[in-house]
DNA sequence: AATGAATGAGTTTTCATTCAT
DNA sequence: TATGAATGAAAACTCATTCAT
């Protein structure tokens, strides 16, 4: 079955069938679209090994648990968001102008994912160690966006605010208009409202005047 | 309109064992408690039935099923809440005050009620009746904001912004800064924090001042 | 409460309220339609209860459960059945024509009552005595066709079979015709078919001889 | 038919682990003893589980309810007797003697199956697809015997009768002596009761002929 | 006595997880 | 390793019976 004379470039060759290359991102990838459109009470797994073509002990291979499986998609989710947040805002723009870049992902990210955050508020009782890794992922998250508010703050951009609260006031009005949007509602209509109204809200006058003219510059 | 021979205010001596006083609500009040700790998948009959110390069937003997007591539990909610907020906003103030009277009583009305809303996301594709009566529920309460707001553009508290959307956003950031908040965070605080925010955002020059005006004068 | 001086009639007067007369009766007449149209535990308690109108107390006060409900029917049924079979078997008429008349009466009571004998095979070990004295009652009963049998032998009108199974083969055909008549067909047509076969397989040439005169007559 | 490639007679290893073989009849051999013994609505799932010693899972696998499991049992065994009476009917006998061995067959099927046949009065109101599919097989069934019948008239071993109630009438018969049949009582003697005076009911002269010659032949 | 509200043991069914190829 | 069959603990709901007027 294999090659029993040389195997020069991978010398510990592991025993019996190898595991299927990318067979663990094929899964992910399958369980985030279900996640994505589902509670996760609502999913089952029998959805997700339709949904990838895997077998069932396939899946249990690679994921302990149907909640690993979950913990997992939101982490490697949350994480990428994060990645593109952080390549968004590490550039030389002023940072008042950084905050709409951040709203367009984050917006972007989330309008097919329109119910992907369910059940993070699990009993509280059994907070498992999966639930506080999950609080560390989104304080991640979170944390690149106050970081960003915070140096709008030291340029001026931005008053004296309290960032924490800040960053929690932009990501709500953020799922506030992606959960309730309307029909028709276009997505750059709704990153212009809440860059609009947030900016405003929070910026100087200096601050403001930045992002005007960027949108002057954008339309 | 009442014959005069059934007594209308003791219209007759109700036979049998005459339902407990108070129990419907007992029942509502206790799933409350227990649909606002847990999700509602996590939440078993059992559990409500030990919280308000009630047999199973009557339990269903007053709601039909899970569903019809958890979205029963819901509308209670919502219809208080609803009610709270048109008091709070049929005075004679000016619209930009009134703003600061609803972030009030919301952020209070779910201070204790985090995890209050979940489940209302179910499979879009089994959109239930009940689901679609949830939308109704949720659209008057939304519609006392977006109320509010039109009359604040009327008369010129606020920008001519798309007062839809402008509601979802003040929604959005009361969760946010709810849902997420730290240990020590007191209620008034966060309500000044979001109406600040807010009301630079879409307030115009006057509508600002009213508020400016306003919180000066509560401190 | 009760008249203190005297009582004349009925020296022993009750407290209370006295039981409605009739009551009882009532009842058992309701059960019987209800039991006869739908098997033992399709039909609830809360069924009967509605038929007859009366509360489920009072249901409870005349027979102490469900099963006794039932067997009271039961038993009642097929007591004035049997009561029927005697009357008719009480006369003069020659035993071969007798089979006729238990034929008639026994179909035309059965006729409305079709599901009327299920749960009689009640599971096996719990022989209640409840069980126990329904075979009593039904031996009763197959006891009339059985002794008009017996006489049409000694009167050499049927052969010399075994009256009880003979008993149950005509028992039998009388159910198999009924249970699953055809829409359109009558009762005197079934009567006629089952005495026809039956007479003709029991009986002798004089019986059946008497049998086919008496069936000319009646035409 | 086949293409070469794909083996015909190994289709293709199947993947995944086995089914267990003939674990389908192994649950509905056990259901058809438990619900032989006991009413449909005595019997629980737990105890055809017990029966077995299956998992519950696996039941509900093969079977997706319990009127589903109970429909199958029955349909499975109406459908071998009727297999075996169509054997039985198929010779060259003349029909006189046929019915014979459908009787000694039909006899023997529920000799151990006395309670089989209930439920199947459900509440006719609620005829579902499957009640429905029950009478089909019902008078499947029946058929043989009506059309054996039917042969045995054209033949002039039976009178001109209508055969359609004969069929019942013969069914009720074996159902009869069955159903309430004494503890010594022997198969052979049941059936040489049936037959004998059902033959005897309906046939000719020629016909009652040929059945007893063959009476006389057996003994 | 009569009534209808209240009760909870008991049943069907689901679905995450394990197991045999 | 990959697969799908097998499993059983857990959960919603029913309904005969009891209880408070």
């Amino acid at each position: 079955m294999s090659a029993p004379l040389s195997h020069p470039t991978f010398p510990r060759r592991r025993r019996g069938r190898p595991p299927t290359p990318g067979l663990r991102d094929r899964i992910l990838r399958a369980a985030e679209t279900i996640f994505a459109r589902r509670d996760y009470h609502e999913v089952q797994m029998d959805d997700v090994v339709e949904e990838c073509g895997v077998g069932k002990g396939t899946l249990y291979r690679y994921f302990p648990s149907k909640q690993h499986l979950f913990f997992a998609v939101m982490f490697d989710g949350i994480q990428r968001l994060r990645t593109e947040l952080e390549t968004a805002v590490g550039t030389e723009e002023p940072p008042a102008q950084k905050v709409h870049r951040i709203v367009h992902r984050t917006l972007a990210f989330f309008w097919d994912r329109r119910f992907f955050f369910s059940l993070i508020h699990r009993s509280e009782h059994k907070m498992t160690g999966e639930a506080r890794e999950w609080l560390r992922y989104r304080s991640a998250l979170s944390r690149v966006i106050r970081d960003t508010l915070e140096a709008a703050v030291a340029a001026g951009h931005v008053r004296a605010v309290d960032t924490r609260i800040a960053t929690e006031i932009l990501l709500g009005m953020m799922r506030g208009v992606n959960r309730y949007r309307a029909d028709g509602d276009r997505l750059d209509d709704l990153v212009a409202a809440v860059v609009d109204v947030f900016m405003r809200g929070v910026g100087t006058r200096s601050g403001r005047r930045i992002v005007a003219l960027k949108r002057r510059a954008r339309a």
